[in-house]
DNA sequence: GGCAGAATTTGCGCTGGCGCAAACTCGGGG
DNA sequence: CCCCGAGTTTGCGCCAGCGCAAATTCTGCC
């Protein structure tokens, strides 16, 4: 397999702070894969094996309940580090990790973490930094889960996306990856039908535009406000 | 100020690993405080200066939503280490941290922690696991709040609290700190009717015992039957 | 270009659990 | 020892959102 280039990560925020040649170092360790639309990067409570770095794409983490119910615990976007089991002295991993489009990455293999993070201590910390942003906001998910209502739940997943995700576009904030309402139920602990409708209402209102697997933004402040908008108080 | 005795922390996981002279040093810079119950340890999104261990007593984490609503995150045992932003790279605290007991606890300045990771690495990687495993419960929470009826997440809630901070006695496992209904109702998110009704009804089949501010599990077999007690499939 | 399967929409009835309100009980402080 | 207030129990009505089912519309593949 030929070298990997150092432009694939110079750019990324995780590796700022490295020399160039420290960078061309660190990428003499990776391996560098494709992985198709679907197609599994790592699942749940299997061994841990390696940590990632996503260069393009996009992949969905996914929890699985022992009776096959599933929730998605989050999106991961182009530059982020993921499976980072290693780092938190994990054996397994905890999801499941699917290419939502086709996708490259970068693995390290799980006994290279401790030197690496010894030698390039910026890289160590902000792979923390991104941990501790995660906790957060997976607690910020159980608040939500424990005093909002779906409508804002939905609204919240959907102004999260677009901040994360989304691509502009002349005709509003566009979520760069095909999503279902299935799918946005299982971020949202909601039915697909209750999404759908909700959907439904918001284009109607002018708010969001919708095609299969695909949802536009269009008026990001009405989507906060019914975000913010509590019933019972 | 007397030097802190080496004994508060030798039989803590935390500082296995350390010899005796280490762990005298690190107490070197730490300083102990008392907080009455009820008190506050340190407050959401305030400054974080500090990060703790807990030598005695049990302490709440708690999320307030800006329209006042209370999650509880979650409770910290003794020995345990919280607050720990700086290992994060965060400036604040996501949460609040009260007493639910009368407490002693060891606390240092975030400044140290860059140079107690580097000098004391099981100290660093320990953290980092408690971490892994904290970020790991949010999301198991976040799977049964989007899965699970109420009554299975208050079963998992005190199956939780009685494995983590429970003391066995002759009635059955007690749990070790004071807990109000409305508590409980903050940690699954319900109200403190409907846990009271849960916990009159699992009182009458003597699964528990509770009075106020106090729940006895009693049969815990029972209890993880409740929790995995899917009505639909 | 047509077809099979996937994704979405929509209607309908039902219920788990919440909101509200009131009564009651217990434990600690004076 | 009594009283006060926090904590708890309980009744009742209601409705947001789910379960179920069926129709409809895409779209990628053959």
């Amino acid at each position: 397999m030929a070298a990997l280039d150092r432009s694939l990560i110079s750019r990324l925020p995780l590796f700022q702070g490295m020399a160039p040649e420290e960078q061309s170092e660190i990428l003499r360790s990776a391996r560098s894969s494709r992985y198709a639309k679907d197609s599994w990067i790592f699942e749940q409570d299997t061994d841990a094996h390696s940590f990632f770095v996503l260069i393009a794409g996009h992949i969905r983490v996914v929890r699985t309940t022992p009776d096959g119910q599933q929730v998605i615990a989050r999106y991961i976007s182009e530059g982020e580090i993921f499976g980072v089991a290693a780092a938190l002295g994990r054996t397994t991993y905890p999801a499941s990790a699917v290419a939502a489009v086709d996708c490259v990455v970068l693995a390290w293999p799980n006994g290279l973490w401790p030197e690496l993070a010894r030698r390039f201590p910026t890289f160590g910390a902000t792979t923390y930094r991104t941990v501790g942003n995660r906790l957060q906001e997976t607690q910020t998910r159980v608040v939500e889960m424990s005093t909002e209502q779906v409508e804002q739940r939905v609204a919240h997943a959907l102004l999260r996306l677009a901040n994360q995700t989304g691509r502009k576009t002349e005709s509003g904030i566009e979520i760069d990856f095909p999503i279902s309402r299935q799918d946005i139920a299982e971020m949202t602990g909601t039915t697909l039908h209750t999404v759908s409708r909700l959907l439904t209402k918001w284009e109607e209102n002018g708010i969001i535009v919708s095609g299969r697997q695909k949802v536009t933004v269009k008026d990001a402040h009405r989507l906060v406000v019914l975000s913010e908008n509590r019933t019972k108080g």
